[in-house]
DNA sequence: ACCATGATGACAAATCTTGTCACCGTCCGT
DNA sequence: ACGGACGGTGACAAGATTTGTCATCATGGT
């Protein structure tokens, strides 16, 4: 796979674009916010990997000049610290998923190949299933079990969050800041009242539960049988 | 389901046709390009699954070869690697669904009924094409040449009727009494203004008119090329 | 049983859709 | 080329939907 990464420390850099040539990727590396919006022209890229700090900017603004110049490659965010702030700050910047920095290299393999498979999927038939449900990406529209679900767009935006990080636990801080932009906390049950509609939406194509509540935490969606 | 199977590791169709069986489908197997293109003609078949790299021909050239038979089966194209530029000529190609190779059996499993339905949808009737619309009934959404044209509920109506009178001159009268159920003049240019909505949100998705005014009679709708 | 946490119904604010109208441009017969 | 009829379009207002807030109820965990 072809990956860009935008990485100022040459230590870091160093040792990505070894683990990362050793796994069969081909890296350009840009040691700079500037030099690394340039050389994303240089595309296509599979997936960009870009670090939090640079010296000319930080990796937010990096990430947001690069989606305002329409590039929608999958990006990576890497940061020092694995403060949960930061990881949900990252998310609403147009990062699409984010990574603390004394990482393994499984997990950042796995992330990796994660993400790409994620947009490739959406460039192809713009049809991403999960379990019973099937979301038709270019046209916002969701089935669960070959039924129709009218979702508004709010309820679209929350359904595809949870099913761009299947299976996983996703807290009401990633959520207000990918679906909502918020970083702070409303002081409103916003999020719950949103849970609430959407399952009863969901539930309405099959009543078996999809949207789990894991107590103290956050939320979960389910990989129900499709059959 | 009846799948064709066309791939040349023994090792990888061993566990393809295990896993398929399992699901309950059954898997007609094809070692090689040339044997492909003859098992086809053993069809019908529900889906075809294709290896990208043959011995004898690239995946891209049998699904080539297989639409100029008229086949129109549904093509799910594998890949060793999710590399992009592979899933953008894999798609030219004629494959519907392009899918990485270290891929999970849940998602395998998922594709292949989501494009099963698809094209099962097609036959039905559930999806709509007029000139280079496609109408997608049960969603009620609408592209043109591939693009989402995101419309009101009233703009889907007056289209829907349109492609249903394909080609057809539609008057006032006519579009009043199905999208308004109006049986007399509203003495207004209600259809006059949703036309013009309707026009300017599929000439957005592509500059070519596709609703021609007839005057002093009415409207019509032409059929663009799809290319 | 108690307290913290999540769910839900009802209302209000914000947004989007739809219909109306006034005005402008265009087509066609003369 | 002119005039009148017909169609197109921007702006506004009424109506419908979506979204956020809050109060109240239900449930889980200790």
């Amino acid at each position: 796979m072809d990956i860009l990464l935008i990485e100022d420390d040459p230590e870091t850099a160093r040792i990505l674009r070894e683990q990362l040539g050793e796994a069969g990727h081909a890296i350009v590396h840009a040691a700079s916010a500037a030099d690394g919006l340039a050389r994303a022209g240089e595309g296509p890229f599979d997936i960009i990997i870009l670090d939090r700090m640079l010296p000319d900017g930080t990796g937010l603004e990096v990430a947001r000049r690069l989606r305002s110049k329409g590039c929608s490659w999958p990006i990576l965010m890497l940061s020092a610290l694995g403060r949960s702030e930061e990881r949900v700050e990252g998310l609403d910047g147009g990062a699409d998923d984010y990574l603390a920095k004394p990482y393994d290299r499984q997990e950042l393999l796995a992330r990796i190949s994660a993400l790409a498979r994620r947009s490739a999927q959406q460039e192809n038939g713009a049809i991403v299933t999960f379990g019973d449900i099937e979301c038709h990406v270019r046209a916002r529209t969701v089935f669960r079990r070959g039924v129709h679900v009218p979702l508004s767009p709010r309820e679209y935006e929350l359904l595809k969050f949870f099913i761009d990080h299947g299976g996983d636990v996703v807290t009401r801080e990633m959520l207000l800041a990918a679906v909502w932009k918020l970083h702070f906390d409303p002081q409103t049950n916003v999020v719950d009242v949103s849970i609430g509609r959407l399952r009863r939406k969901l539930e309405a194509a099959h009543p078996e539960p999809v949207l789990e509540t894991i107590w103290g935490t956050g939320y979960r969606l389910l990989a129900c049988q499709p059959g």
